[in-house]
DNA sequence: CTTACCATGTAAGGCGTTACATGATTCA
DNA sequence: TGAATCATGTAACGCCTTACATGGTAAG
């Protein structure tokens, strides 16, 4: 059973850019790793706390009148640990679509029922689209800035390839469907 | 704590095509819903006795000299459970490639690493669409014998579309990396 | 005669979400 | 003053994979 989690990494990836606390690490991963990852609280705390007693992070008190709050910053070992997990081979990519699956299982049901299903699913990637385009606006005039930038560009510049092509597939679908 | 879990609905709903064994739906799921679904032997065969202790399926021992085989049979309470899902709305459309999260902290690492990453990426991808591309082929000409075909089709379809797309981003992610 | 595949199942354990618990601050 | 948000954390529990256990058959 060897190490396949990889909540450490992504802690360790959010602190390789600057200090953050917890609170924070979930609201960039809901923001802008959301299209490729996500993570809770109830991974991101205890996950924290584990890399502290590892040495792979410190935690400092950043508490602010009453208002407790706690920075973590990577180690020397932490970004040791992190570049040697960026450079071990990919795992696992995997799409987990619901949707395809009542699709799939399309035969039992009625024509209008998947129908509607293809809608509401082109309708949240529409709106996920337009999410990402904006995010990319707001990327590309800093993108020479830091080079972090460049790479966070090249996920978005995937989520909407990738959406672009759900849409043409909903329509194409859709088609079909009405014959 | 609803009930989250979709194993049954996916036994369900390939069973209700025609009487199987848990060995061939295990083999079904790698060799035709891999692309957006999986499952092992450890969630399906314990999920096979609860649907059956529930009385949505049936089983029956079809044995050939020595060799044990159960064919499961979906029954008319299964069959109403699988329709009750497909009207619900979809809870959860997934996305979870490590590639990318590799990519989102690409700073950290060498972009020599990072374009290897991508290349592998870009084999695995090529090497699926092919065979995504040969499963349309061979669905194209019965489509029409059997309504669940072209249900097939239209996964398959998505299939395409998406890894035609991450083809495309790969050529551009490796342009941009090479300035 | 051994390798690959057919075939069914259990046990252990990891992973991660959900729900809960707590309390401060900001803003309408 | 009440709702939303900031902020940290724990407990329970569900779900699934991995590894193990067992034994038969087919093909070279």
């Amino acid at each position: 059973m060897a190490n396949k989690r990889k909540i450490d990494v992504v802690l360790l990836g959010i602190l390789s850019h600057e200090p953050t606390t917890g609170y924070e690490i979930k609201q960039q991963i809901d923001s802008k790793l959301n299209y490729f990852w996500g993570a809770s609280y109830g991974s991101i705390y205890p996950a924290l706390s584990q890399l502290e007693r590892d040495g792979l992070v410190t935690k400092e008190d950043i508490s602010t009148n009453g208002r407790e709050k706690i920075a973590y910053t990577i180690t020397d070992a932490g970004r040791r640990r992190l570049h040697e997990w960026l450079t071990l081979p990919i795992e696992k990519d995997e799409l987990r679509y619901e949707t395809l699956l009542k699709i799939y299982f399309g035969a039992e049901a009625e024509p209008e029922e998947i129908l509607r299903h293809i809608e509401a699913f082109e309708k949240k990637v529409r709106r996920d689209l337009e999410n990402m385009r904006q995010f990319e606006a707001s990327l590309e005039p800093v993108r020479h800035m830091e080079k972090a930038h460049e790479y966070y560009l090249m996920t978005v510049r995937f989520g909407i390839y990738t959406y672009e092509a759900h849409i043409k597939w909903c329509e194409e679908a859709k088609r079909r469907l009405c014959h």
